[in-house]
DNA sequence: AATCTTTTAGAGTAAACACTCTAGACATAA
DNA sequence: TTATGTCTAGAGTGTTTACTCTAAAAGATT
């Protein structure tokens, strides 16, 4: 593997363990046992990293919410784009725990990154379009316009609510167990545009990811 | 005013205009004309001041969330509800924009903060057991909770999604209109629980907050 | 006046960190 | 061998920033 392609696994291992702030170019560079120097001659700067880090996800994320043009969409269609995207979040998850700082630092990165939920709002439209037209849910154009951006907000708002409301101590205390919280989130966004035939067997799909009492309570 | 009081109104103002991260203890002594002795004889630290920010926000925002005993609730309640909240959420407009990272860095706060949540939880459901008992929305003890979360999500997020995904530079464009889409979102969240009896009266106060067409728009 | 407490000034420091610079190793081709 | 372009090392630097320390001014009390 180059050694491009190597920094920009170890950074994304760092930044998701101990977040973007933390982690130093120098430590990058140490944890591969390289110099700084090395580093820099393959990135302008950290800067680059975090952009080169935010295209992987980029692609990532855009090769799952699409359309399937030949066919209507399933109920279990609606559970792989959230468990793709969860997935997705979870395996890039220092960037939204810091977007706006990212964002504010790199004016480039900022006008992609609105293009990115431009196109990621219009895609989750067209799912939620495609299940109305499937008859799996009854909505108007104005209730899936909000929903799909409720639906935004709550799936990139998700790991940073957990940290902040759940977290007790600074270990990695975020599992996938409290991942599955989000999907359940998400699915209650749905819920009550829900057509009378549908509605049992969304709800069986969404009851799989009920948290457990347990995960709210105080400890 | 005494000087502890000034140190934490400018503090509020520099960090709401420019962000905890850029604003430091010099920059904020500075502005007040202080020596940076003086701020430091006042509070032990920079986050003894983050401290006391948020107690006043805790107050004012557990101030406004109350559901009335001697009555029961109305459509108009709804809204004064999330005008309240969402005054406060602009007073201290840095706070949930790096909360996070304040969490992190000071452990007293993240676990008051959680209290803070719960505390904000149960009263948000509360309301809408009121609605639900008012008949102005259907919903079972289920559909409440998520409704709630979903609730906190939404709103705790909305200046960082505008931030993100909406400013285009560094100015401060966030403007009190921007801060009505949040509340056209919360509404939406809520809308498909409405009663036949009171849709038209709730529509009509949501559609007042609905975003302008251009809002999205690439600029 | 004298003493004690509270408040303020302001120079200074230690640590952190993104990034630079020079020089040398290594590979490939003429 | 020599020349050329690519890659790497590692010491170092300039800046930023939260916070400290000493001493003095201001205020209160007897």
């Amino acid at each position: 593997m180059s050694t491009k392609d190597r920094i920009l696994d170890a950074s994304l291992q760092l930044f998701n363990e101990q977040g973007e702030r933390k982690v130093t170019t120098n430590h990058i560079a140490a944890h591969l046992g390289i110099s700084p120097g090395n580093l820099y001659y393959h990135f302008k700067n950290k800067q680059g990293i975090i952009f080169a880090l935010f295209e992987r996800y980029e692609a990532r994320v855009l090769n799952i919410l699409q359309v399937p043009t030949d066919r209507a969409l399933q109920p279990l269609d609606k559970l792989n784009y959230l468990q793709g995207v969860f997935n997705g979040l979870w395996d890039y998850r220092f960037m939204h725990r810091d977007m706006e700082h990212l964002l504010l630092a790199d004016a480039e990165l900022h006008a992609r990154y609105r293009d990115f939920f431009r196109l990621c709002l219009q895609r989750v439209e067209a799912i939620f379009t495609g299940l109305e037209k499937a008859g799996i849910i009854a909505a108007s154009e104005e209730d899936i316009a909000g929903l799909a951006l409720n639906t935004w907000i709550v799936v990139t708002s998700w790991f940073s609510f957990l940290r902040c409301n759940l977290l007790n101590d600074e270990a990695d205390a975020i599992s996938p167990e409290l991942l599955q919280g989000g999907i359940y989130q998400v699915f209650a966004l749905e819920r009550p545009y829900l057509t009378a035939e549908y509605q049992d067997v969304m709800n069986e799909l969404q009851r799989r990811y009920m948290p457990r009492p347990a995960w709210l309570a105080s400890r």
